[in-house]
RNA sequence: GGUGUCAUAGCUCAGUUGGUAGAGCAAAGGACUGAAAAUCCUUGUGUCCCUGGUUCGAUUCCCGGUGACACCA
């Protein structure tokens, strides 16, 4: 594991090849198909060398999840150490992913995604604090433990009661599944400065390499769960402008503050900082794990 | 060369009827149980361009300087 652009596509291959291993994806964004630059997929060569699991083989069209992902990882891992006792190597950035797969979450159903759009909706028309007040009298415990200002907790919260007809928090008890293999975490560490530059470079190289293009083949999909990814929601919200479209609705494509997108270097310049804040965000989540491997 | 306007946080700027200042963005930290590359929370002391003057007190008013911009020659 590792923040994006540090690294890790040429290390888990390198250790794959070391262990007779394929690679094993934890990805959230590589598993589609119809994205590949944008989310710096391993390339062809890359790909030929060692073989590769969850890259490209969903659909956006698909809501895939973190639980989802659980399942399916575990029976494949399962079903290679039938095959041999045996090292693999699993690479990624996606740390709710990575925690799935490693400790399990515990029994929530699924979401339903007709309740999820009316909830969502009702979040957009009426703010969060209505929902918040619902989500009090259905469940008292979940409004003290999760944060109410977050729309997307509190809207899956209440989906989860109004389903269930049970309280959220009463689905949070299980204890930790256990693997019946060993997990050793290796996380790549560089210096900030350097991740930074790395990771503007980068998305300049996804530029070049035809990332517009790509994103323009999939407006139709861009309200998917998929495609709110940084990379193709700052195109999307060039694209609105060039369509004289200033506003924009549904998910935001920028933060409120940083106006409408009237260039691609104004878009370029959004997702090289998204990407930086991204980062960030995948090292917070991983700073309190203290089993991971800093190399 | 002349006239005018401006000079405040890394950036863009607001403000102080004279009592040493605050927003957005950036940056940093945090949360996270089927949307997670998502979503959300917290954090703002800086020679208020420089020198001198007026004043109990100047970033604020005045003189001069420097720089930027605009207009006129």
């Amino acid at each position: 594991m590792g923040p994006t652009a540090s690294g890790k596509t040429d290390l888990a291959i390198e250790k794959a090849k070391e262990y007779g291993s394929p690679v094993i994806s934890c990805d959230s964004r590589q598993i589609f198909k119809e994205m590949t630059i944008g989310t710096a997929v391993p390339d062809a060569s890359q790909l030929q060398a060692v073989k590769h699991y969850f890259i490209q083989d969903h659909s956006v069209t698909e809501d895939y999840t973190a639980g989802k992902y659980e399942m399916e990882a575990n029976a494949l891992v399962q079903k290679l150490f039938t095959e041999g006792d045996r090292t693999l190597v699993m690479c990624g950035g996606s740390g709710f992913y990575i925690d799935a797969f490693c400790k399990g979450l515990d029994d929530f159903p699924p979401a339903d995604q007709a309740l999820r759009a009316e909830l969502t909706a009702r979040w957009k028309a009426e703010g969060v604090a209505a929902l918040a007040e619902e989500l009090r009298r259905l469940d008292p415990e979940t409004c003290e433990e999760i944060d109410l200002s977050n729309g997307q907790r509190v809207v899956r919260a209440l989906e989860v009661c109004l389903m269930t007809g049970r309280k959220f928090s009463s689905f949070k008890t299980a204890p930790l599944r256990k693997r019946d293999f060993v997990i050793e975490k290796i996380g790549i560490e560089r210096p900030r400065e350097e991740l930074y530059r790395r990771i503007d470079s980068r998305v300049l190289k996804m530029i070049e390499d035809g990332l517009v293009e790509e994103v323009r083949g999939l407006v139709q999909y861009r309200e998917r769960p998929a495609l709110q990814t940084v990379g193709y929601k700052e195109i999307f919200a060039w694209f609105d402008y060039l369509d004289g479209k200033v506003s924009t609705e549904g998910w935001g494509p920028t933060s409120p503050g940083d106006g409408p997108v009237t260039s691609l270097e104004r878009a370029v310049e959004l997702i090289q900082r998204n990407t930086r804040h991204y980062a960030r965000r995948q090292l917070t989540w991983w700073r309190r794990d203290s089993t991971i491997k800093w190399v």
